[in-house]
DNA sequence: TCTCAAGTAGACAGACCTGTACACCTTGAG
DNA sequence: CTCAAGGTGTACAGGTCTGTCTACTTGAGA
């Protein structure tokens, strides 16, 4: 049996070249000389590059919403407070070094219809992220918590990109300054 | 001289093939077949690739943001409405055969290193639609012009990710409410 | 110590990539 | 009619891509 170690080494290394570089013009050569593994290594672990990438987006999905929900809750104790706290996580995450925007607008990007497996991925990601946000607009007491998840999500998509692709510093704070907005029109008054 | 019919040739069919499969999935081969344009001709026109693809990004930026401008413009004669009109013209776009999100966020997505020349044409034309947005606010006597372009903008990428990633449709008339909250701060009291 | 599974190193097939070169065709101006 | 410029079609060089294969090495358990 194949060892889990390897197959992680794999995962991890093509998560870092897929993200900095981009799915098409990373090579599988490219990604077994960063790992330190064969070839044959590889394709013992994945039939094919795309079962790769899509096992990247699984255990990115699974990293990135572990952090944004541990950083979050770290910063604020109440729901209300978490809701604005996404921004600051969003914040100090543009400010990393090597950041490259969203993983998974990037991949939607680069597979571009709708149901292509990967892009499919990417859009659960996305849904994951918003069901994340309910709960905490629930546990807040919004009116409407779905529609609130939906609006704060919207936001910090904006921001992202513009982050990444224009490379505006302030583009967390603005998007965080925006939500409060619409975090009192549904928890006060 | 080489003609400029042939190069607009070249470059609109550029144009549909990056836009729907992305520009490293994009061979020179398929876009001289699908030109009718024979190899020494495209690169009588263009010295390489990369100059093929900022040729079809500047075209693009400016079809876009002149197609943006006359619907926003044939929607609501008053700078204000116009504010809100372009989340219409954006939910006509997410409708349209063939919507791929937006071709310049594609392009960073591709082209991630802030530096990279196609990436640099995709942040232009993320500023220069900011400035449009800033024209029509200010017109519309809006306080802080800039500061709720930003905004505004900052929606429209919201729901141009939300389109694409997730397929949400009503992703345009959610950002449009979301607006209308901003374009009241500043234009109403 | 023997065995066998998992791994390494690397050649290889076959396809595709960008960019160049060569031979030929077409067309309009002098 | 001539001829030069722009164009076509295609072969090609040199490289990279994915995925398979062979031959060899290592290490742990019976």
């Amino acid at each position: 049996m194949p060892s889990p170690s390897k197959r992680e080494q794999i995962v991890d290394e093509a998560l870092r070249l897929f993200y900095r570089h981009g799915f098409n013009a990373t090579g599988v050569d490219k990604i077994i000389a960063s790992a330190g593994v064969s070839k044959k290594t590889l394709y013992s672990h994945f039939r094919s590059k795309d079962e790769l990438i899509l096992a990247t987006l699984r255990k990115r999905d699974e990293m990135f919403r572990n952090k944004m929900m541990r950083e979050t809750e770290r910063r604020a104790a109440a729901p209300r407070d978490r809701l604005l706290a996404l921004f600051d996580f969003l914040g100090d995450w543009f400010n990393e070094d090597g950041f490259s925007g969203c993983m998974f607008i990037n991949a939607a990007a680069e597979f571009s219809a709708q149901d292509n497996p990967s892009h499919m991925v990417a859009a659960e990601h996305k849904r994951l992220v918003v069901d994340y946000i309910r709960e905490q607009a629930q546990l807040a007491g919004a009116r409407d918590p779905a529609a609130l998840a939906h609006q704060i999500n919207l936001l910090m998509e904006g921001a992202i990109v513009y982050a990444h692709v224009i490379g505006d510093r302030q583009a967390a704070t603005r998007a965080r300054d925006m939500a409060e907005v619409f975090v009192r029109q549904q928890l006060d008054g």
